[in-house]
DNA sequence: TGTGCCGTGATTTTT
DNA sequence: TCACGGCACA
C-alpha cells in the first residue's frame, strides 16, 4: 500500500472497513461515505492478500460498479481491480449461468431478453390464447410472472399453488397459470432468459447441484452486497447461500432509502439480517458529509414518521444553511418558470455551474413543462429516465439481427427483423410460419431452415423470400466466427439493409436514429479495442452476452456534463447536487395515488421523499402548484402532506400557506380523500358542503364538459364584461368553471358574485375579471 | 402489404 | 398531452 488509507475514515467506516471476518451489517445514513466504506474495505481484503477472485461484490447499477471499480483500480492498480468479481446482480449470476448453462438446459450462449421481449413474448401468449388484452394486460401480466420469480415460484409451482390460482380466480385471471407457463416454455424454447430467470436459475442451479453450489461458496471467500435494503427474495436466498460456510458478508444499505418494493425489494431483508446471521457486528455510519444540518434535520423529521425503521441517528456537521424554501406557484407551468429565474438567480449569486442543480419529481411526466421554460431561459438542461439506448426502436432492430446471428432459437429477435427492413414477408406468411412451427413443436427458425419441405401453403415466391432471409441470416452467423464483433456488425449493419433505411435522413428524427446506430457501432468498436488480452477474441457473441444488461444511465455524454439534471427521485438515488428542486409536492402526486393505499406504501413514499431530500448538498427548494396538467386536463391541486410533515423550523414557508393551513389542513380526515370523489368535495372542507346542492347545473357541466374544459383552458379569450349575466355558467382562468349568481353595481364598477366548482365563491370585479361564457 | 386516422389509456423501474 | 394499437382503406 502506497500510503495509509485508513486515515481517510471516521472511527465507524474505519471499524466498518477493517473488521472484515464473520457476517457485518453496514447500515449507512444518506451521504455518509457508503460507497467510500465499501471501496476502501475491499482494498481492505487486497492488503491483507486476498486474492481479487476471491472477492464478490454486488451491486444494483452498472454504474455503481464501474464507480467503485474505478476507485478501487486507482487505489490498488488495474491489474488487481479486474480480477474482482464486481459487477450488478444480473451480470454477475449471468455469467456464472453462461459457465454452467447446460446442466439448466440452456446453452452457454443463451440469450437474455430484456423486458421489452418479455412483454412481447406475454402480448403474444395473450392473444394466441384468445384472450381480451384489457382484462388481460400484457404489462401487468408480466409483472404477476416477474414478481412470481423474484419470489422464487417457477411456472410449474405456480399452477400447484392453490392459494395463488385461487388469487387469480378474484383477480379476474383464471389463466394467469396457463399463460406464465407458457411465457416460460417459450423462453426455454427460445434458449432465452429474461432478467429475473437470471436469478431465478441461478437459485435453481444452486438449489439442484450441491457440488456447483460448493464450488462457488469456496471460490467467493468474502461476499459484499450494496444497497442492501433492495435486494428481493432471489437475491437474498442467492447471497445466503453463497455465504453459509464462509459467512464472510458483508451488507451495505440504508432502509431508510428502500424504494424499490413494487420491483420485488425486501426491505424485511435488511431489517432481518441480525437473524439470518446471530453474531453479526452492526456498524452504522451516522455522519452525513453532504448536506446542510437544515437538510439532514429536515429529512430526520420527515422520516421518523415511519414505523418500520432501524434506529439511527444521522448528523450533518457542516454549515447550518439555508432554509428548505416552499413555493407556491399557480399551475406546473409557472412553477417551472419560477424555478427556471431562481436557477439563473442562484447561478449570479452563488457562482454555481449548471450542473449544480437538478429538479427531481415523482412522474416522468413532469418533466414537461421543465423542459419547456428552460428553453425559453436557455438553460441547459438534460432529462434522465425517457428511454433506454438499448430499448430504441432501431438499436433493438439491428441487436436482433445480432442476437439471431448468436442464436438462431431466439424467436422474439426473429420475429422483430423478418419483415424488417420490408422484404416482402407480411403478416400473413410469418402467422402460416408461426402456426406451422407451434403445432410441430418447432422454434420459427426451424421451420425456415426446412422450408422447402414443409407443407404449409406459402407459394414458391414467398418461399423464396424466406429462404433469402435465411441465407442472409446463415451468412451473418458464420461472419461471427471469424470477423471481429466490429466487422462483423458492420456487415449485419449494411447487407441487413438497415443503414439504407437512413441513408438520406429525411426528418431531424431519422438523423437521430442514424446516429444512434452510428454510435451503436462505435461503442462496438471501443469493445474491441480496448481489448488487450492475447487469448481473448473479441467476437460479437461475446460482445452480445452483456448488452441487454446495459442501460441509458452507463453512457453520459461528455457535451451533458453542465447540464441542469431533470429526472426522477428512483433515478437520483445514489446522486447529490448543491441545489436540489424537489417538484409538484401534491396530494395526488406525491404522495402518488397508486401508492398511498396501505401504510405500507406510503412509508415507501416518504422514504422517497427522504432520499430526494438528501441529495441536497446546499440547498433544497420546495414547490407545488395549484393547477396542473393531467392527463391534457387541467386539475386542481392541493400541497401534499409531506410538506407538513417537515418540522416547520426548517422551511419557510409561503404566506399564503399560513393561511391555507387553517382551512384545507384542519384535520386529517381530508388526507385520505378517495381520489375517485369529485373534486370540490376535497379541498376546503368549509366551503365544500354548500358547493354542490348550490349548483346542479355547474355540477352536470363539470362533469359532462370535462373535454371542453381542456379546450378552453388551453386557448382562453374571456368573454365581453357586458354578455355576462345572472345564472351563466363561466370560466375563469384561474378558478375554473363557476355559475354566476348576482350582479350587481354599475359600470365600470359592476361586481359579480360567482360560485365556483372549486375555490367557493368570489366577489369580482367584472372590469377586471377574465370570465368566458361556457353556457 | 403499407399507411393513416381514431380511440384509448396512462407510476416509480437499478437489471 | 402523447404514444400506441387496431382497423379501414389504397
Amino acid at each position: 500500500m502506497v500510503y495509509n488509507y485508513l486515515d481517510d475514515l471516521n472511527e465507524a467506516q474505519k471499524k466498518a472497513v477493517t473488521n472484515f471476518k464473520g457476517p457485518s451489517l453496514v447500515i449507512a445514513g444518506a451521504g455518509s461515505g457508503k460507497t467510500r466504506v465499501l471501496t476502501y474495505r475491499i482494498t481492505h481484503l487486497l492488503a491483507q492478500g486476498i486474492p481479487a477472485y476471491q472477492i464478490l461484490a454486488l451491486t444494483f447499477t452498472n454504474k455503481a460498479a464501474a464507480e467503485m471499480k474505478n476507485r478501487i483500480a486507482t487505489m490498488i492498480g488495474k491489474d488487481v481491480a479486474r480480477n474482482l468479481w464486481m459487477g450488478t446482480f444480473h451480470s454477475i449470476f449471468a455469467r456464472i449461468l453462461r459457465a454452467e448453462a447446460e446442466k439448466l438446459g440452456y446453452s452457454s450462449n443463451y440469450t437474455i431478453y430484456d423486458t421489452i421481449d418479455s412483454k412481447n413474448l406475454v402480448k403474444k401468449i395473450i392473444k394466441e390464447l384468445g384472450l381480451d388484452d384489457k382484462t388481460y394486460k400484457p404489462a401487468q401480466i408480466y409483472g404477476r410472472i416477474s414478481s412470481a420469480k423474484n419470489n422464487l415460484i417457477t411456472a410449474k409451482a405456480y399452477n400447484s399453488n392453490q392459494q395463488i390460482l385461487i388469487q387469480d380466480q378474484k383477480n379476474k385471471h383464471p389463466r394467469m397459470g396457463e399463460i406464465f407457463m407458457l411465457y416460460s416454455n417459450r423462453c426455454k424454447k427460445a434458449d432465452a432468459m429474461d432478467f429475473d430467470d437470471l436469478l431465478l436459475n441461478t437459485n435453481i442451479l444452486f438449489r439442484d447441484f450441491p457440488d456447483i453450489l460448493e464450488k462457488y461458496q469456496h471460490k467467493f471467500k468474502y461476499i459484499l452486497v450494496d444497497e442492501y435494503q433492495d435486494t428481493n427474495f432471489a437475491q437474498y436466498l442467492i447471497i445466503k447461500k453463497l455465504a453459509e460456510k464462509t459467512k464472510n458478508v458483508c451488507v451495505v444499505g440504508d432502509d431508510a432509502q428502500s424504494i424499490y418494493s413494487f420491483r420485488g425489494a425486501k426491505i424485511e431483508n435488511i431489517l432481518n439480517f441480525k437473524n439470518d446471521y446471530p453474531g453479526y457486528n452492526l456498524y452504522k455510519l451516522e455522519q452525513n458529509y453532504r448536506s446542510t444540518k437544515i437538510i439532514v434535520d429536515a429529512a430526520n423529521s420527515l422520516i421518523k414518521k415511519n414505523k418500520e425503521q432501524i434506529p439511527k441517528k444521522v448528523y450533518s456537521k457542516n454549515d447550518t444553511g439555508d432554509k428548505i424554501k416552499v413555493i407556491e406557484a399557480d399551475t406546473d407551468k409557472d412553477e417551472a418558470y419560477k424555478i427556471a429565474r431562481i436557477i439563473e438567480d442562484t447561478r449570479a449569486e452563488r457562482n454555481y455551474e449548471y450542473k449544480d442543480f437538478a429538479i427531481l419529481y415523482r412522474t416522468n411526466a413532469q418533466s414537461r413543462s421543465f423542459e419547456e421554460a428552460f428553453r425559453k431561459f436557455n438553460i441547459p438542461y438534460k432529462v434522465y429516465g425517457s428511454i433506454s439506448f438499448y430499448q430504441r426502436k432501431e438499436i433493438k432492430d439491428l441487436l436482433a439481427y445480432f442476437r439471431l446471428a448468436v442464436n438462431k432459437k431466439d424467436d422474439e429477435a426473429l420475429l422483430r427483423i423478418i419483415n424488417y427492413p420490408t422484404r416482402g414477408i407480411g403478416q400473413t406468411t410469418i402467422t402460416k410460419i408461426d402456426n406451422f412451427a407451434k403445432q410441430n413443436e418447432l422454434n420459427t427458425w426451424d421451420v425456415l431452415a426446412n422450408i422447402e419441405k414443409v407443407e404449409s401453403g406459402l407459394n414458391a415466391g414467398t418461399k423464396n423470400k424466406l429462404i433469402q432471409f435465411r441465407t442472409l441470416i446463415n451468412n451473418f452467423s458464420e461472419n461471427i466466427k471469424s470477423y471481429d464483433a466490429f466487422d462483423a456488425a458492420t456487415e449485419i449493419a449494411n447487407e441487413s439493409g438497415i443503414m439504407k433505411e437512413f441513408k438520406n435522413p429525411q426528418s431531424h428524427e431519422e438523423q437521430t436514429r442514424l446516429e444512434n446506430l452510428e454510435e451503436l457501432l462505435n461503442g462496438i468498436k471501443e469493445y474491441v479495442d480496448s481489448n488487450n488480452d492475447p487469448d481473448f477474441f473479441p467476437s460479437l457473441d461475446k460482445f452480445m452476452e452483456n448488452v441487454a444488461l446495459l442501460t441509458n444511465q452507463d453512457n453520459e455524454k461528455e457535451e451533458d456534463f453542465n447540464k441542469v439534471t431533470i429526472m426522477t427521485i428512483h433515478s437520483a438515488k445514489g446522486l447529490e447536487f448543491k441545489q436540489v428542486f424537489l417538484v409538484g409536492l401534491e396530494e395526488d402526486l406525491f404522495p402518488s395515488p397508486m401508492s398511498s393505499g396501505t401504510q405500507k406504501e406510503l412509508e415507501e413514499e416518504r422514504r422517497l421523499f427522504y432520499v430526494a431530500l438528501t441529495r441536497a448538498e446546499e440547498s433544497a427548494i420546495i414547490s407545488f402548484a395549484h393547477e396542473r396538467y393531467k392527463w391534457g386536463t387541467p386539475t386542481f391541486c392541493r400541497p401534499s402532506r409531506f410538506i407538513r410533515e417537515v418540522d416547520e423550523q426548517y422551511l419557510e414557508l409561503p404566506e399564503s400557506f399560513y393561511q391555507e393551513q387553517q382551512t384545507s389542513f384542519t384535520g386529517d380526515d381530508d388526507i385520505f380523500g378517495n381520489s375517485s370523489k369529485p373534486r370540490f368535495e376535497k379541498r376546503k372542507p368549509g366551503l365544500n358542503a354548500t358547493v354542490p346542492q348550490a349548483s346542479k347545473k355547474l355540477l352536470k357541466i363539470s362533469e359532462a364538459g370535462k373535454k371542453a374544459t381542456a379546450q378552453t383552458a388551453k386557448d382562453f379569450t374571456p368573454d365581453s364584461p357586458d354578455l355576462i349575466k345572472e345564472g351563466m355558467i363561466v370560466q375563469h382562468s384561474k378558478f375554473g368553471l363557476g355559475e354566476v349568481i348576482t350582479i350587481e353595481g354599475t359600470e365600470p364598477n359592476k361586481k359579480a358574485k360567482v360560485l365556483f366548482e372549486v375555490v367557493g365563491e368570489k366577489q369580482l370585479l367584472l372590469k377586471f375579471a377574465k370570465l368566458k361564457i361556457i353556457e
